[in-house]
DNA sequence: TAGAGTCATGGCGGTTGCTGTCATGACTCG
DNA sequence: CGAGTCATGACAGCAACCGCCATGACTCTA
């Protein structure tokens, strides 16, 4: 494989890191991120697909991580606990060493609505990643949803907290989310109002306004 | 108010629909868009922030929708109780009678990626107002927040079977899967593997590999 | 009815993200 | 040393999006 110096990718992912640090993301250029790494603008769009990207490049690999985790998980688990499982399995093993990156990355997206579109897309294929290892394990097609969407919500919040300088491991507060999910959902749903549980089982009216 | 002809913003929305199922949203220039309104390309941008955003413009509205169900819910809902007989009103009020257009539309935004990135950033909005609402009525941070996730959660599953040509109405999905998620969450999801919950209360060793 | 003010719109020029295409030069292998 | 492969660069071009200013429709008031 010829090349010049390598790395060009890792390079090109430090210098877009420093960039949107320094003047944000919207302030910079791809030709500026280009240039720092001794790259072409032409080159950046070989390795990524646009200016977002290059800050997710690793989540195609989590998506992997999390996916055989779910599949490994003790066949006695419940699809929730395989889930979750998985995920603080990944909090330990993946994200606490690069805690500092991780947060500082953090910091960049939540500064930027185009990066946290970008990230939610990520993790909704996460979800659906964790949906289809669920069933895999043999789980029905709505329960499967449900607990990987739950799963990645819990971690959404519990990803957030400790991101901002939770004193806590991901692992904990990650569990402390699903613990908490587990004793909101168990409050239950249950026909709030006698009105809605008749709309839903006969149409729109009896509710209507 | 001087006008030319009336309803500049609903021409836009109508004329990029339109374009948007015949020939997709990528084949579709902005410029094609304003002039089958009969405006110009610059005044499409007076309207709508972005080429996305015209498909989504009626989010606010629902999000204040959300919010109000969910403070007026009686005072003795649970939270997610609270969500959830939110959804299912809007479900039935507003979403089932646009029930033709919402499928068009959906179709539109499940061909294409950045229509989904848009789609999940209204979703992750709706989250946080209902979140914001539940804590006006007294509820803590995370549960809130919770709450409101697992209820866009299992709204985002619901109204993507629905959308895909379910024969029962938005609101009896909506409650099936609310009922499914309680039920997920009750099979529990403590410690599926002794490791795990060692290394949720001491560290990241114990899990590693 | 005329003049002033408001406001939606159009036109224009510019920046930037992103792509297709072709040339170049580094590296590998025989 | 020559041929082939492959990462890269250079260039041209399209479309999204924005700032700026002009224009003309409409309203209000005297």
């Amino acid at each position: 494989m010829g090349r010049w110096a390598p790395g060009a990718r890792g390079r090109l992912e430090y210098a877009a890191l420093e960039l949107y640090s320094e003047r944000g993301f919207e302030n910079t250029t791809v030709t500026e991120i280009a240039e720092r790494a001794g790259l072409s603008e032409r080159t950046f769009f070989r390795y990524f697909a646009d200016k977002r990207e290059v800050l997710f490049w690793g989540s195609q690999a989590l998506q992997e991580f999390l996916a055989r985790s779910v599949e490994e998980a003790p066949a006695t688990a419940s699809p929730l606990a395989a889930v979750t499982g998985a995920l603080e399995k990944a909090a330990s093993e993946i994200f606490e060493e690069r805690r500092e990156l991780l947060w500082r990355r953090q910091k960049i997206i939540s500064a930027n609505p185009e990066l946290q579109e970008r990230e939610l897309i990520k993790l909704a294929a996460l979800a659906k990643s964790i949906t289809a290892a669920l069933r895999r394990r043999g789980v029905q097609e709505l329960p499967s949803s449900l607990a990987a969407e739950a799963g990645i919500a819990a971690f959404k919040v519990a990803f957030a907290a400790w991101a901002q300088g939770e004193g806590r491991s991901l692992a904990q507060v990650v569990r402390a989310a699903v613990e908490e999910l587990e004793r909101v959902a168990a409050q239950g749903a249950g026909a709030p109002d006698p009105a809605q549980s008749l709309a839903g089982a006969g149409g729109a009216d009896g509710v209507g306004g």
